[in-house]
RNA sequence: GGAGAGAUGGCCGAGUGGUCGAAGGCACUCGCUUGCUAAGCGAGCGUACGGUGAAAAGCUGUACCGAGGGUUCAAAUCCCUCUCUCUCCGCCA
């Protein structure tokens, strides 16, 4: 079974452990409830074992004892055998119970993150200047539809509401897009890889999914596969249940079509592609040590940030609040680039330090110097994806409708330096 | 989809009910040795959880031979279910 949860850190410093829980909103009892289900634990599991091993040791007689005295021997340990079954089926329980005290604790986070919920992030910084326009500026929808880029309603008569087609200079945006974020992962000595994105039910619950965003997650209930939301999953799971080298951190690429069944959004973001069932992602994925996690997570920021410069957007950085971290992470910072008519900041990138939670529930270790194993840390951070094209076309748009392709985009659509629309 | 074979420690590979956590080999680690291109000799060498420790030291217990369940006083060994791998046939984007 796997630990959900640094035990030992529980026995040691609840305190700090209650802490957390509290600045995520979650009830500090919990912390209590789970103490008290490890010691219930243990105690079984020594009343077991004692018996267990009286039990080992009776029987290995019986195959030394001569015929005609067995009997009796027999008798006994077929008694003892009892207790044993009983005393494991007691321990069976006891380890339930305590996973599941354990599963309500969520990542421990770290010192300075802002606590409370989504709207108590503190914001880092900003960059840029807000674009001006001395025409009234249409939306992302809109300048898709002038260029021939987006087409929501065939998405829609195909698939459903929030399905959409790219097409034309809309399908080379995003795949120029991606390949700038892939290239900038690329430079920066990341391996690429290209997931799964149906994955069995322990991954999924390993990342930490299946606890709050469970009814974000599109599950084939024949298969029993889980669609994955990011590549995220399939790149944790990558070294699941595998003692790996970190010595160097472990940096991996993933691009892939990501899921979301977007439940309980009814009504918000109805209108582009801001929220849609089904969009594809360039994902960074770091497998480090624990000590180096927080200095990774700055690196992992610092190359999305050179991305927002590349494609020449204002944005900001923010420093969520425990309460919107998701179970998994110990910290988060967004990238939220100024969309100008919504006359706000949206989410473009999302930079988890996951510390030790995943790399515990899927296994992941690595050896330290005395020859222990020890979880390792998880980091995960967006390098592209197709939400980028809302602030892209709307921050470089024109007043005839035409948009102005980045310098650094350039290269990846063939030289093209202006979408031009292709109807009145 | 049909038929068959298989899954044992980092790798190879023994082991068909008790003395097997598991022979042997390779690899690796440490020590010794050797003037001949690297060999020889000795020792060590899994993981997790529990107990006892100041201890991540040591000692000790329990579990683990693809996974789960069962039979038995006792299971790597017997039975059932599942997963995965390989071979052949069929089908197919």
């Amino acid at each position: 079974m796997a630990a959900v949860i640094d035990v030992q850190l529980l026995r040691d410093d609840p305190d700090l452990v209650r802490r957390s829980q509290d600045a995520r909103g979650n009830d500090p009892a919990t912390v209590d409830a789970a103490l008290e289900a490890d010691r219930v634990r243990r105690e079984s599991i020594r009343a077991y074992e004692t018996l267990r091993a009286e039990q080992n040791a009776r029987s290995k007689e019986i195959g030394r004892t001569p015929k005609e005295e067995r009997q009796a021997l027999l008798d006994e340990v077929k008694e003892l055998s009892e207790r044993v079954k009983a005393a494991q089926a007691a321990v069976a329980e006891a380890e339930a119970a305590f996973t599941a005290a354990a599963e309500s604790i969520e990542n421990l986070v770290i010192e300075g993150v802002p606590a409370g919920g989504e709207e108590n992030f503190t914001v880092v910084k900003h960059v840029g200047e807000k674009p001006v326009f001395d025409f009234e500026p249409r939306d992302h929808l809109k300048l898709g539809e002038l260029l021939g880029a987006i087409d929501m309603a065939r998405g829609a008569k195909v698939s459903g509401a929030r399905f959409d087609y790219l097409r034309g200079v809309g399908a080379r945006l995003e795949l120029a897009v991606m390949q700038l974020g892939l290239q900038k992962a690329l430079d920066n000595g990341f391996v690429m890889l290209t997931p799964p994105t149906l994955v069995k039910p322990e991954i999924m619950h390993g990342t930490g999914f299946l606890g709050e965003h469970a009814d974000e997650v599109y599950h084939l209930e024949r298969q029993n596969l889980y669609l994955t939301g990011t590549s995220e999953v399939a790149l944790a799971g990558y070294h699941a249940d595998e003692i790996i080298d970190v010595t160097e951190p472990l940096r991996y690429v993933g691009w892939s079509t990501c899921y979301r069944s977007e439940a309980g959004s009814a009504g918000k973001d109805t209108r582009g592609i801001i929220r849609v069932h089904q969009f594809n992602k360039v994902e960074m994925f770091v497998y480090i040590d624990p000590a180096e996690a927080e200095a990774e997570h700055e690196r992992l920021l610092q190359w999305q940030e050179e991305m927002m410069a590349a494609l020449e957007l204002h944005y900001r950085v923010i420093d969520t609040a425990a309460g919107d971290l998701g179970s998994s992470a110990a910290r988060k910072y967004d990238i939220e680039a100024w969309v100008p008519t919504q006359d706000a900041y949206r989410e473009l990138t999302s930079t988890s330090n996951c510390t030790t939670y995943q790399a515990r529930r899927l296994n992941i270790r690595a050896r330290g110097d005395e020859g222990r194993t020890a979880p390792v840390a998880t980091l995960n951070g967006t390098i592209a994806t197709t939400r980028w094209l809302v602030a892209l076309l709307e921050t470089h748009q024109r007043a005839d409708g035409s948009v102005v392709v980045p310098e650094a985009l350039r290269p990846h659509l063939g030289g093209l330096d202006v979408l031009e629309p292709v109807q009145p």
